[in-house]
DNA sequence: GACGAGTTGCCAAACGTTTGGTTCACTTGC
DNA sequence: GCAAGTGAACCAAACGTTTGGCAACTCGTC
């Protein structure tokens, strides 16, 4: 059981420290800043000696009234509960640690109106700054901040316009055809992502792209276009196997999706890889802890996040940060074979 | 590419909003409060109609400062790549949503020393209330917010003194145990949770209590510890199938952990149900996608964190809440059939 | 011993709210 | 017609910082 009231004894601020020290609170203040200018030696380590007792620690809120600054920024999701996102996340939590940022989520699960409330919160939250891990390709989020004048980075998902920081898509699309390519597979079908969601297109092309170079043509019917979910992988990998029965192997646009299709081609008693080899995208844990491990192209999603707030902090410095295209690289696992013989 | 510098137009605030009316600030401050008490309607009806119209909205900065009251909670986990977290983060989320806090999630990695900074780092942003959801036992988190005087909340673990919030995981296990035994299961496997979690302890416990009462008794080596994850799953069922060859059904105290032991499990030749019946814990939507549908005990884990943050809520008003332990729920899924003649 | 430079610390204003107290005019009751 | 009561607005202080300006004091130098 909590105790209800107040702190037993009231916090130490800048205010307390200066009477019981007989100095002036910007004394105190100053020296406490970091770059103690105008202080002396002395005070200096005699202010921070009785801070250090009194267990002081600033008030952010006082602090951001006044400076302007909250070193809040904030960061909008479709969900957390989605691991590339929690991934994501975490890299942009990590970064913003050590910049003494923190970090505000919002779930906006990919609802119009819940999106612009919840930007309308991190607004009169004083974010210095947002991150937009769920703007879908048309998305107002974007305008709504540049209005209000918070800048803002895209992560993962990208906006023709605007600073953006994910992984090379369209690489990754490709890493995975060479890969099956190699493997001998001729007859391939893929799942690519949603239609609105600038990834999975850019995998499923950059996918379907190093097919047609390497002469191998995906015919229509063996592209099935998918939402990131493991049902509707399942799903799509059902129309899939009906409009193209004869595949070797399935390019999936997530780990999710892979995920699903594993579960579609049990009940038709494919097993992977020895009757289909799969491939899957984003190398979540749970790529590498499948019953049959899956081959998955890793989308570095920490280090997507750590970066997306490597340009935010440096916008805010008043940089001009560029985007950024890391490249992915493919795990391969278990899943993946040549075609039976 | 976002602008750099301040919004074109700096924000509307009470002040200025006064200023163009000719009132007070004061005036204009009761007139969009809550309880526009002391001023008359008309006024407050003309000081709205300005405000909508400047687009006015109140700095919470501001006012976290005057008031002492930050309306931001912190939320404490080990880390929201888990996907059990990230759902009662989400319930968590939509309860401060609707009572206008903001929630501030810190991840521990379940690292002592990261625990401490993290929630430093909370008291210094002035959370008004905290919610532990990472508090293995013996965890001195709680200690140093009492220090504080910050109020909180335990959700899903639970420590034997303190108001939390969770499911019954004795329940929970002996739903699952109940389960297996009107199936016709007679030697079966556990694989339990950590033991420095309480979750999965009262699962383990809970499960065997039922069996003992049913006068069913698990052997010591069939039960066998294990972290929560996949791989951890896997290494754990492949001990316990080691130890115990004949069981004709597992329960795993968490989804993950079964999913790993689903690995286990084919890679050994057997089949769920046919060989083996399965039933997992938390049912998290992965566990309607797997390959083979996993019957699972829901934990109702939105609910616990929208009732982990009604519970702070309440405290936060003076309120005097008492602990809250959901029922969990059995679904029946295609993971659990009876054992092979 | 006066002067300039440098050092050290104090002063005060400001950030945008909230809120108890005060003022002032107007009604009401007798 | 006057005291009491009431409704509506204003005033000012406070929350804890930060920061430009300023005063005072110390030194070295001529």
């Amino acid at each position: 059981m909590t105790l209800d009231g107040p702190g037993t004894r009231s916090r130490a601020t800048l205010t307390s420290l200066a009477a019981e020290l007989g100095l002036h609170v910007s004394t105190v203040s100053r020296a406490l800043s970091g770059d103690p200018g105008r202080v002396s030696a002395t005070t200096v380590e005699s202010v921070r000696r009785l801070a250090e007792q009194r267990g002081y620690r600033s008030n952010l809120t006082a602090r951001a009234l006044r400076t302007g600054r909250s070193s809040v920024v904030g960061m909008l999701v479709p969900r957390l509960t989605d691991e590339v996102l929690a991934t994501v996340y975490e890299g942009v939590d990590l970064a913003s640690m050590e910049a003494d940022y923190v970090t505000l989520v919002a779930n906006t699960l990919d609802d119009a109106d819940l999106r612009e409330q919840r930007v309308d919160l991190l607004l009169g939250r004083q974010v210095d700054g947002v991150i937009l891990a769920d703007s879908l390709l048309g998305s107002n989020a974007a305008d709504r901040l540049d209005k209000a004048g918070v800048p803002y980075v895209l992560a993962l998902r990208c906006l023709p316009t605007g600073l953006n920081v994910g992984t090379d898509d369209l690489l990754g699309g490709r890493l995975a055809a060479e890969h099956l390519l190699s493997l001998g597979h001729r007859r391939i079908g893929v799942i690519a992502g949603e239609d609105r969601a600038s990834t999975g297109v850019e995998r499923a092309r950059g996918f379907l792209d190093a097919c047609a170079e390497a002469g191998i043509a995906i015919p229509e019917h063996a592209v099935v276009p998918c939402r990131f979910s493991v049902t509707e992988g399942a799903r799509a990998a059902a129309v899939l196997l009906d409009a193209a029965p004869d595949v070797t192997a399935i390019f999936a646009a997530s780990d999710n999706v892979a995920l699903g299709a594993v579960g579609t081609l049990r009940e038709r008693g494919l097993s992977v890889p020895d009757d289909v080899s799969l491939v899957g995208y984003n190398n979540l844990p749970m790529a590498a802890s499948m019953p049959v491990p899956l081959t998955s192209v890793d989308s570095r999603l920490v280090e997507v996040g750590r970066g997306a707030m490597a340009a935010l902090l440096d916008l805010l410095d008043g940089g001009r940060p560029s985007s950024l295209r890391l490249a992915p690289e493919l795990v391969v696992r278990a899943s993946t074979a040549p075609p039976r013989a």
